[in-house]
DNA sequence: GATGAATGAGTCTTCATTCAT
DNA sequence: AATGAATGAAGACTCATTCAT
């Protein structure tokens, strides 16, 4: 419920150990923050990262899978709120938002890259698909999240069929 | 940057006014905040509605333009900001995500829904596109936005190449 | 409801005035508050000494009706919370504990030694009538006034019977 | 000196702590504020009900050393303020009020009628003094409690010789 | 004379951080 | 190592007072 939101009691008390403990481990709410973010994400990017190396299908059927384990750990109810916890504090914290560059965005970015190079060389995806901005083919996902934390009360998301649609339309834009 | 971290000391001052002046025209900040969102966002939202009113050419055309106006209504640097910190404190004040929601996001999706069946009439869009979801249309502007707060010094976002590729990927997806 | 507590707007909306105007009269709260109790409890100081020099039947009628004024006076709604609020703020203000003990209270202790003495004299009260505290006397109407303004929802004071039993109890202490 | 005027700063400082760490133990300044009356007069409340129930004296003699130990609890330089504050500030908060009539007014009028029983039984009373309104009996304590935090300073009370006229003038307001 | 918009010092309350135990 | 009581800086909001009109 947001980084400066979060009290450093309820993070103790929800921990089970005292408050004073926290900074034993952490120097401070921010650092506490980072740590946060690179238990519960880092194992995620590193099992995409597997997952595409070991995927042996089409170029498609690997973009599609991809997604669709972003989605689903994306369920963890810990992780949206973390993401948007993330942009909302980028500001703020700088520090965040390069160390969160860094760890996930960039190298989420070269998974992608990764997929579409391997469609173009098999000629699944249009020769200049290398040249397509990511941010536009990841952007569902993060409005997705946006979505659900903000408007799920006033007009949830059918995600299941929002899913299937996105990942069409990204092979739409993709294909030769 | 965020609506808990403003300070209404500083919100005084950068309007060159006293603290207590505030009190006199908003009952609290969060009264304040629905008033900036109001200032800012209301006019390009009815802006946005004559527009697409008085447009006379194709749907792909006014679809294309639409967005070319969002994209540039985003260059004013106050409203990246401001839509960022919507999302950040929707979850804390469930009063701005309803007013937000209100205001904004479901007469945005009327408008859209509105260009979408006039290019299904036409015979320039699908005819399922109707039920296409339109986050997943709109994603890319909010993607954008929050890219170039948090990550611009990092990585810029070459806008212009971006908006084009935006627009083909949609029409891409709706096209005929 | 307080000195404190009356917000210097409300005074001004409810005398019909705008807020400025009250500097063009009284140099500070403080002042104002000065002025009302002169307002106020003067007239009904000043009856009370005009009745005393012009009554003409026994001191024990003159104490009863002395009392009975007294308390008829403190029908008028404005006088109860003035009094408990002269009380209430005599410790922060040591001016309107002055104001107040030169102009109302030994001015009224002057009347009762006054009563007391004719009674004396005229040998329906005890000779050492005149050494008997007069704050034992009065106090049961300042009693009532905070029982009122305090406890009249808990617990009604019936304010006849009760003005009644005090002049008794006040007359069976002087009686020879 | 006044609830309202009391600044928790204040309270702080003069308690030699943080002014955080009153937070600790109150959950707001009026929860406080009654934590000081239950502190400071609770044991008082509860010396009295003793004093009375193990008393064996006549009526007369209870009544007395009854107003006796009342006068010199108020000798305590802490609790004239508090009674006083409480009038003043029961107006604000009928919470406060409510409190201080169920756990002391009503108790000590419990005790006071107690008393004049046994005195009516044992013939030392009046057969109606059971009629007598209370307060009436309790307003010179009161009295002198305003008195001495107003006016001290411009006409001191000699409380030795107003505490036996005090009783001396129940007293025969009460005798058969 | 009268006004009320503007002010900013002052107050309660929160919470990240420290440190004695 | 672990704790949680204590802290005080910081922030929302109030209100007596001023002053331009």
């Amino acid at each position: 419920q947001g980084f400066t939101a979060t009290k450093l009691d309820d993070v103790a008390e929800r921990a089970g150990i005292g408050k004073g403990t926290i900074y034993l481990y952490f120097d401070s709410k921010e650092n506490l923050f980072e740590e946060v973010v690179r238990h519960n994400l880092f194992p995620f990017r590193d099992a995409a990262e597997a997952h595409i190396a070991s995927f042996t299908g089409t170029a498609s059927e690997l973009l599609a899978s991809h997604f669709r384990n972003f989605y689903a750990a994306m369920k963890d109810p810990k992780l949206p709120p973390l993401i948007v916890m993330i942009s909302a504090e980028a500001l703020r914290f700088p520090g965040i938002a390069a160390f969160f560059y860094e760890e996930m965005i960039s190298k989420s970015h070269v998974m992608l890259r990764n997929i579409i190079s391997r469609g173009v060389e098999s000629g699944e995806f249009r020769a200049d698909a290398n040249d397509v901005f990511l941010q536009l083919l990841v952007a569902p996902v993060l409005a997705s999240i946006n979505w659900n934390l903000q408007f799920r009360e006033l007009a949830p998301l059918p995600m299941d069929r929002y899913i299937e649609m996105h990942i069409d339309l990204v092979l739409r834009a993709l294909k030769a």
